[in-house]
DNA sequence: TAGGTTTTGTTGATTACTCAACAAATCGTT
DNA sequence: AACGATTTGTTGAGTAATCAACAAAACCTA
């Protein structure tokens, strides 16, 4: 694989940069691909180089954090989904900046549904239907109505301003999950 | 006059900043064109189309202090020698490491000259060989003998690691210099 | 809803940067 | 002084970024 030119990756960077600091500033839609260049020092019509335009950039931003939300499944795979989620919920906090605005926007058409898809691939190692408690079940089912009911969740979490804490929704969930799986 | 493209500001301010940040790393004839280009995060190639070498570089960094400082003497253009030289030894203190290095190096051969033109130039503003305790003296004589005199201190200050204070530099150099022009 | 203003997305010509490769110069040991 | 290793400065071909200009879309707001 041919390592990346420097220069892409260094106005990637400073666009992703860019578009994160703005956020902290005013809501994604108002915020104009001419505003990004500004931030990032770079010409405009270098962003459309890289993204289609602007939602665009922010799918690519969002395919990062699922990238990142997939490792941390892999580093939680020998837990409970109570100590698991926590790990989750403790980075949805740290950059809580980001998803609230993932979440609120119609900037991100398609957050949900790539989160929606890691949660079912990532909740499908854990399932079991041939023995116990789920013996019988069909998996998609499963699969689909928990990862459905995940998600479900963090939107709520986030759409209503987090009125309860990280700690509180890692545990609850995680008592909900550790309940149907086994 | 045509604004600078944006890449070569980039590139000269990443090279610059990089010089600094490894300078206070290791001694400046320590340092590669390569260490440059890592910690400027470009190829080491692009330094070149900017600077024949790293002296080169140098010199243009001494540049914009020169630069800086004629500004500053023209801030202090209502002041006496003690105050404005107070402000010019802020100066020094604040890029410290810069001006120690510059004077230290055999990096930095043309530093002392082109310091010492910039001191008589400033100092050829206040000199008045018609009336006053400088009448009938030649005025080259009293710029070189004075600028000289300054440069030297200056000098000795950062070459034996700044052994007293930037107040009492200030202080002292400009009883001398005050005492001496009207 | 008609008006002017801002933003968008694209274009083409130009310039700066990248990368790999090279020989020559310099450095550091022995 | 001779050695290998590092660093230097340069080259050429390829790619990314810049800038100005443009028409079309989206946006106020009166």
């Amino acid at each position: 694989m041919p390592k990346t030119d420097r220069r892409i990756a260094k106005s990637q960077s400073a666009i992703k940069s860019a578009v994160l600091a703005l956020m902290s500033l005013k809501n994604f839609d108002n915020i104009t691909i001419q505003d990004i260049a500004d931030e990032a020092n770079l010409n405009r019509g270098t962003i459309y180089l890289h993204y289609t335009d602007k939602y665009d950039l922010l799918d690519k931003m969002i395919e990062e954090h699922i990238h990142e939300l997939r490792v941390l499944c892999h580093v939680a795979s020998d837990m409970t989904f109570q100590e698991g989620n926590y790990i989750w919920y403790e980075y949805f906090e740290k950059h809580k900046l980001f998803f609230s605005t993932m979440l609120d926007s119609k900037g991100a058409p398609y957050f949900r549904k790539q989160f929606l898809e890691l949660v079912v691939e990532e909740f499908g190692v854990e399932v079991n239907t041939s023995t116990g408690k789920n013996k019988g079940l069909h998996e998609d089912v499963i699969l689909q109505f928990f990862a459905a009911a995940t998600v479900g969740a963090v939107e709520w979490w986030f759409k209503n301003g987090m009125p309860v804490s990280a700690r509180i929704m890692a545990e609850q969930t995680g008592i909900l999950l550790d309940r149907n799986f086994d």
